[in-house]
DNA sequence: AAGTGGTCTAGACCACTTA
DNA sequence: AAGTGGTCTAGACCACTTA
């Protein structure tokens, strides 16, 4: 075919011209998933180029994951890859929505508190005598009761809540409503052996440990938003991730 | 310096032997951020090998983030990037170290096993009934006890293994130098309370939980490559990660 | 034994940057 | 004009897979 053959006076370098020509026979399926491609020699005699313009074009296909090598044996079509679904910043609501269960809580305690020394200097760098709003409740799912949920809040945030039911609201989504958008947020995840009070709370038994998280969120401004502490029942809760190499 | 020299005798190819050279002198900061390294032919003349194997050592630590090419100008060492030390795919004994711990093994058992049903569907999707190879043992930070690892691998990856010492081995880099790489891996955290039989081998009480950590990790092709579950004491170990909005 | 991709050499001309 | 990395050639020997 005319169209697939190369030119050698353009600009575009010639392993660059290859790999389009390659990952257009792909998409189109001429080569399909699973199906060996020509080896080296073959290309490198039908297009006319040297090994190395070939070995360039083929490797950025393997790079992109699109292409398999396999040394004595050739190369092939990657079947399709899964879906890339990463590890996002999202609320407790949110994240029990998406697996399928009706989020809800139930409103424990709420006051304005000198947080500890822990919590300041994460949520407070630089200031010291301010007190932070503290809200405590229990996280269901299905009506469950799943998590013991202890947040602390700067209270200029804090104040965005006091129109809101605490045992419905979904915290990112006001903030978001009010223009204050997370960035990102950094979480430590830790196992835990359950209090009776905490075994109580939750309807569990003590032998049941809890995986505790610990998150402080940012917003795009870089200021510390929101410094939680939840524990999990472990018999019903798994965290998930998704890391990159 | 005698021992960054290359050996032509070895079995490991020298672009890959020049990579970690490269990297080791990034490492030390003898190449620091910034900073433009040697030319491609100082470093030809220097290492005496072609072009060709400068280049394909240079573009690897390309690829990984830590060199930048500018064609006309040079090759300047990458300045650190904060945000990427979190949520990253790395080994126990990568992330000891960047935590300044010194990372050991202790060999429980090695054996080729049918794997259960979980780890089968997801290691070996499709294949019924292949054996993988397990290995068990426990994971050291400054020779005190941390995690047991128990870890399933399929055959032809676990064969590149059997020329180490499993007490010293970092699985990830061996499979980079017999070029597969990884693309990433999917995690599930949870709490779990301690057998006796394992609070034994870590030296701990049974009162103190462990974290279990599921890791299955994906080649750039998109095959699993591992099944990893690692408990760890919770009392000397914490998970972390950063969540992007 | 034959065929595959993996590694490596020595050399050439080019585009881009800086002096 | 001189130096940098970018592209490309022609060839060699090797390790691995399959017949």
């Amino acid at each position: 075919m005319q169209r697939t053959q190369l030119d050698h006076t353009s600009p575009i370098p010639l392993y660059y011209q290859l790999k389009e020509i390659f990952k257009a026979k792909i998409d189109r399926g001429e080569w399909s998933p699973g199906q060996l491609i020509p080896t080296e020699n073959d290309l490198i005699s039908f297009y006319k180029v040297s090994r190395t313009t070939v070995r360039e074009a083929v490797n950025a296909l393997v790079i992109e994951g699109k292409l398999e090598k396999k040394q004595g044996k050739g190369t092939t079509v990657c079947r399709e890859k899964m879906e890339e679904k990463l590890g996002r910043l999202t609320g407790f609501a949110e994240e029990m929505q998406s697996r399928g269960l009706v989020p809800g809580a139930r409103v424990i305690e709420t006051k304005e508190v000198v947080p500890p020394d822990v919590v300041r200097e994460k949520l407070l760098p630089g200031n010291n005598e301010t007190k932070v709003l503290y809200i405590q409740r229990i996280r269901l799912a299905n009506e469950e009761p799943i998590a013991i949920e202890r947040s602390y809040w700067p209270l200029e945030i804090g104040a965005l809540f006091k129109d809101y039911d605490l045992s419905t609201i979904a915290f990112y989504s006001v903030l978001e409503e009010r223009g204050i958008r997370l960035r990102y947020a950094d979480e430590n995840i830790s196992a835990i052996a359950t209090k009776k009070s905490d075994a109580a709370l939750l309807g569990i038994e003590t032998k049941i440990p809890l995986m505790r998280m610990e998150r402080i969120s940012y917003s795009t401004q870089g200021n510390p938003v929101e410094f939680t502490i939840t524990d999990y029942r472990s018999d019903r809760y798994m965290y998930k991730v998704r890391l990159q190499r």
